[in-house]
DNA sequence: ACGTTTGCGCTTTAGC
DNA sequence: GCTAAAGCGCAAACGT
């Protein structure tokens, strides 16, 4: 609230539905890709592969090695603690 | 489960790397223009325009698209049926 | 991370346990519930009523209070950003 | 649309107000046990254990055997397709 | 800078 | 089995 506008003239409107109206489009550039990406992954499953674990995947290659490491050893000390 | 691929052989193998980073790829892209889009808003705030209030102008914006008609119709039906 | 456990000790695996299988049940009375809703909805249906607008008019019944704050705060924005 | 009521009546209009708020009370005992599912996992944290294991863990023991068996054959075979 | 709150995206679930 | 909706965790964003 400090260097808020207090008077919106014809310019500043304008203005504002130009920053408006970029993110709109920017959103739907978003939307499209996630779009692209649904479609690729009814490819792959077409193709016989399981989009499930492609998400394991894509998932496990986002983290770092170091991270990924520790997950998995204290899901395995987990597991050992309730004998599973 | 109708065609699952049980075995990988190489191409096999050389295709699911191709969906796998084609898939990134895409995230990467999406990650980009969401940059992109705090740039705007962040820029706008700069200008003096209060990113909150910019919010709720595209979400009203998003929101106009309406349900059908003839649905609107019966749930005004229902609607009275239950004293609304 | 803070206070995180590294070594599970038989003490701590046995609170492990408790913790999960309190988790478990809990799910378990859950899905108890969504049993049961679904078996109001069966009931209504063989009634004569459309589960589906029964479904609208659930969702707007859980969306109309809010909804209503949310209009009268977009009217201030809407004047705010227009300088009425 | 075939065994619909098209007349809505005082007895009817109750008959579904009933229906509708029956639901709605069993979403409520829903939403208050997801409540206490939340505290569970919010104590188990404070006590120093993972929630995100914890879910993996309680995600895997609702599995069938076999079929978590499965899944974790495929994970390692596209793995190993992608060199990781 | 920090803690709280809100919006977003993913996961899971339910209906068709 | 597929598509659509809900629930949920997570991360960014707001206010203190």
């Amino acid at each position: 609230m400090t260097t808020q506008l207090n008077i919106i003239n014809q310019a500043n409107g304008d203005k504002l539905q130009r920053f408006i109206e970029e993110i709109e489009r920017l959103e739907r550039e978003k939307s499209d890709i996630s779009e692209q990406i649904r479609e690729v992954f009814k490819v792959a499953k077409s193709d016989g592969y399981d989009p499930k674990i492609m998400r394991m995947i894509i998932r496990d290659r986002k983290k770092r090695p170091h991270e990924l490491e520790e997950e998995e050893m204290l899901l395995e000390t987990y597991k050992k603690a309730l004998n599973m």
